[in-house]
DNA sequence: CTGTTAGCGCTTTCAT
DNA sequence: ATGAAAGCGCTAACAG
């Protein structure tokens, strides 16, 4: 409990003035080599900390921030992670920040790279980004680059892009998890079903990818002989789905398991339940709406939250501090993944905000 | 993004000074009808939040703060409640906060009993309370109730008490969520072993009691006929435990599953591993170092964490914004319950607490 | 290059 | 009872 220090303190400790020890801290403006040295002493025989919110009060400068992600729907998953942007504008409400959220369809290639070349367009002192399709992102990220423009990616990061930061999942061990959650609690000689979404453009979501081989290297990796039967779904054209469900489970009767490795578990949840099929387990991501309700009514057996209102909240958070301080930033940040059940959800942090906020 | 409004703003709109306005705001100092009406017509009609840091800064009076729970061991349930409060304190320390931390012997009534009464006599604005024993804390809680001292609790709630709030599980659902794990991975004939502590003074906690019954009540719930056993432990002859184990497993064959109640899961995962017994799967409670080593292991199938970080800093946050700002606090306040397994153990919150502190 | 000063939004003191 | 003004820690603008 000792005294917090403050820039005053500092200045008087090396015979300066606020003034100095301010433009030293940041950087701004000329110093003699004097002066420097003698608040850099000071500074390192104490801990110093910035308070960011009285800085932020005297802060002028205002910064502009783009956000990119896919389309925003009430209850799904972006709308979490723009939440959490959202409360971290509102816990740093001292810092002037303009932002400006501008979407794309995700399943739509060609409406991310029209979205993107607009973006690239802008001027912007800092991106937060949800990407999807690899090439399109490193295009963006390639010109932010050469603009030294700062961005961090929420969801997943892109490989060949160099973030200040990402904040997303281990979506393989997502995939790996969720094989050893569903093969925990099946027969042994069940098969699994598993389900996967095509995108129009013909690439596959960098995550479900990675979760896909997360799986399968469980099953592997525990010499577990499961069938794994893909199930044939379109997120384009849905009407055709209760068809494509109801041709598998009449070739496949053995069928003990699900997992779907999108968000969309809720689809396969509501069919087994209207043809009363309750001898088939599932196990689903993301807490959409759907979801949840899917797993309150004892339809899917674990979900699997990767914290989206975290993830948002953390990028905001984490680009404000960088942007006021210049600190340096730790890269590579994956959130919990989260297993929940019709026994635990009511008490998820996500419905909680009004307290956990 | 319309405009922050501002204290100034509002006494402008009333026609009244600034003075008037906060006066008014926290019930300080006389203030006439007339510009009492006139300010909170205004209030009515536009949406004021106060910038608690600023608040804080301005603000001169001290808060003196006692914190007491059982006695902190580095790695274990309650050091992580206590490093939630410091966190909240950090957050908020442009307010003035003494606080102290006075502990007691969790397995020795007698223990509890002296140090609440020392407690008694002290001068505080406001306590936070990690309780044990019922009747000990109720003493306590009488003598803070008629002396309008508020208090929250972590961990557990008494239930003859008054409390500003409290934050803890919902240890019934924990128990029944562990029963409906437990159960989900073992074979259906087979038996389960349960483990509960006993204490000094001859009273069972609180927590373990509720979880107990939780667990319980699934099985008849669900109609399943597993046969539980209780395992004999003893937390004060530590030494005598190998001897009740290796006595209990020769005495059951069919045991496919251990439920542990309390902290302590690690024995028992030990002295598994010890004895190569490899088809046993645990369900335990609580990420103490210990408990998380074994979940690595692989020794710990399923462990349930109960935020204990995040409870010491919504117990500390909540008491802090209550005493500057006197809100209405909501009393009852379950944090999740986090299901972890060896695979998701390292991305759990608590180790990221550079990050996501 | 550097010290001084005004001002951010809020609380508190001091006159009135 | 109330307005004016000082001050919290910090930054920014202004003299010098």
């Amino acid at each position: 409990m000792q005294n917090k220090i403050r820039i005053k303190d500092i200045a008087e400790r090396a015979g300066v003035s606020t003034g100095t020890v301010d433009r030293i801290l940041h950087n701004r403006g000329k110093v003699s080599k004097k002066a420097r040295e003698a608040v850099e002493k000071v500074l390192s025989e104490v801990d110093y900390k910035p308070n960011i919110h009285i800085s932020g009060m005297s802060l002028k400068r205002k910064y502009r921030i783009i956000i990119t992600m896919p389309h925003i729907f009430p209850g799904e998953y972006w709308e979490s992670i723009r939440n959490g942007i959202l409360r971290a504008l509102e816990e740093y409400q001292n810092i002037r920040v303009d932002y400006q959220i501008i979407t794309y369809n995700q399943y739509d290639i060609f409406s991310c790279r029209s979205i993107f070349d607009q973006i690239i367009k802008m001027e912007a002192d800092a991106m937060i980004i949800g990407p999807t399709f690899a090439a399109e992102t490193v295009k963006l990220t390639n010109e932010l680059d050469k603009r030294s423009i700062p961005y961090i990616f929420v969801d997943s990061a892109i490989k060949q892009s160099f973030p200040l930061a990402f904040f997303s999942s281990d979506h393989y061990t997502c995939g790996y998890l969720m094989s050893k959650l569903i093969t925990s609690i099946i027969p042994k000689s069940s098969d699994i079903g598993i389900l996967q979404a095509v995108r129009i453009g013909n690439e596959s979501a960098n995550t479900t990818v990675l979760r896909k081989k997360g799986f399968m290297d469980y099953l592997s990796e525990k010499k577990l002989d499961n069938k794994v039967l893909s199930i044939p779904f379109s997120l384009l054209e849905p009407e055709k789905n209760n068809f494509f469900l109801s041709q598998f489970f009449k070739e496949n009767k053995n069928v003990g398991g699900i997992v779907v490795l999108n968000s969309r578990g809720n689809i396969i949840a509501n069919y087994l339940h209207e043809n009363n099929i309750d001898n088939i387990k599932l196990v689903c991501v993301d807490l959409t709406q759907p979801n949840i309700e899917a797993l309150k009514k004892d339809k899917i057996y674990f979900l699997i939250g990767q914290e989206p209102e975290q993830q948002g909240f953390m990028a905001m958070k984490t680009l404000i501090e960088y942007l006021v301080f210049r600190n340096p930033v730790q890269v590579e940040n994956y959130v919990p993944l989260d297993i929940l059940t019709k026994e635990t959800i009511n008490y998820y942090r996500e419905f909680n905000e009004a307290i956990f906020g």
